[in-house]
DNA sequence: ACCTGAACACCGTTCAAGT
DNA sequence: ACCTGAACACCGTTCAAGT
């Protein structure tokens, strides 16, 4: 039988990365400072060291997790293929928007700016929405060109919405979602 | 007569801020360094501290011009009142991913983040840009509340484009931004 | 194997001294 | 009035020592 964890006095790469996250959504970037995680976590600087080199590889240890995350998420999405196209899009902006998601979401773009690495997980997580976005656009009737670029649309105002937001609830944000999918779906010749 | 600016050995408060804008747009919030800066603009450390109190007053004094600078933008936009509702939309959309401005806008809001001044500014800001892009769509013929609903959507649109842009070229984005208006002008009933 | 805490380096900030 | 450069404080990083 496997070894139960213990109550634990113990730390875990992941109990760092959790403790990241925790101030990546609470503070913003400029928040994730040594002392902060050893802080929030109840160790001292040299734990911290004895996980990760240094604060750049446990920056790209948080990007890596979050976009294996991300990856999981959005595979799921794509196996919405059974429904109907209109309700396969409502429900990828539903979880495209979803709290837990957002706070993390906006911090990753924002690194990705600086960081290479972010930069290019964010890209490819990224390709992977849009193309399951303009599919169901495309299996809606809009010709693949038409698709892609309504795809790019809603996945742009789907962004600019989280930016927007704030620190909102979801629930105002579900009306928008919902008008935006109605203007996406119309067909102005 | 008035004194004429000698070609200056001596720096004055918009040369620092000149810096920082350049430093923001070419490598992010994370590169806005004193010693960065110095070296940008070729003093030492003093002669900053002579001009800013701090760091956190110098980046309320880049936030300060900075909106100062939008607001005379949009104002600008507001003018456009005597264009039609359509040319008056798309003239507005140009003006608000113009290469200059997308850059430090993209940082002025990952500032917000963390910055109640920055906040403060930008959401000033938004809303005035916000109220002038309803009443365009108002001015078509859309009932306030719908006038108001697209407005967000297409303000929010404009925003994740310029997020997911990237370095790329003014050229790339103007084809997504007139489809963009096409959209949010059709009447789905 | 995992953690502590002292030590060091780097960069934001101060300040006495120069022009 | 504006700037220099030395000095100090803070936080990222290292490392010898503990369990």
């Amino acid at each position: 039988m496997t070894a139960q964890k213990p109550p634990s006095t113990r730390l875990s790469v992941n109990d760092w990365l959790q403790a990241g996250y925790t101030l990546l959504a609470e503070q913003g970037g400029r928040a994730l400072k040594v002392e902060s995680l050893c802080q929030q976590i109840g160790a001292t600087r040299g734990s911290f060291y004895w996980h990760f080199e240094d604060m750049d590889s446990y920056r790209a240890a948080l990007v890596e997790t979050w976009n294996a995350f991300l990856a999981r998420d959005r595979q799921s999405l794509e196996s919405l293929d059974a429904l109907p196209p209109r309700e396969r899009l409502s429900a990828m902006m539903t979880t495209l928007v979803s709290p837990q998601h957002w706070m993390l979401e906006r911090a990753m773009r924002e690194w990705a700016r600086t960081d290479p690495i972010a930069a290019e997980n964010v890209r490819q997580a990224d390709r992977l929405l849009l193309r399951a976005v303009a599919k169901a656009y495309c299996d809606y009737g809009f010709s693949p060109e038409d698709a892609r670029l309504r795809a790019e649309l809603t996945f742009a105002a789907g962004i600019g919405l989280l930016h927007l937001a704030g620190s909102a609830a979801q629930a105002q944000r579900v009306a928008p979602q919902q008008r935006l999918l109605e203007l996406m779906l119309a067909d102005p010749t």
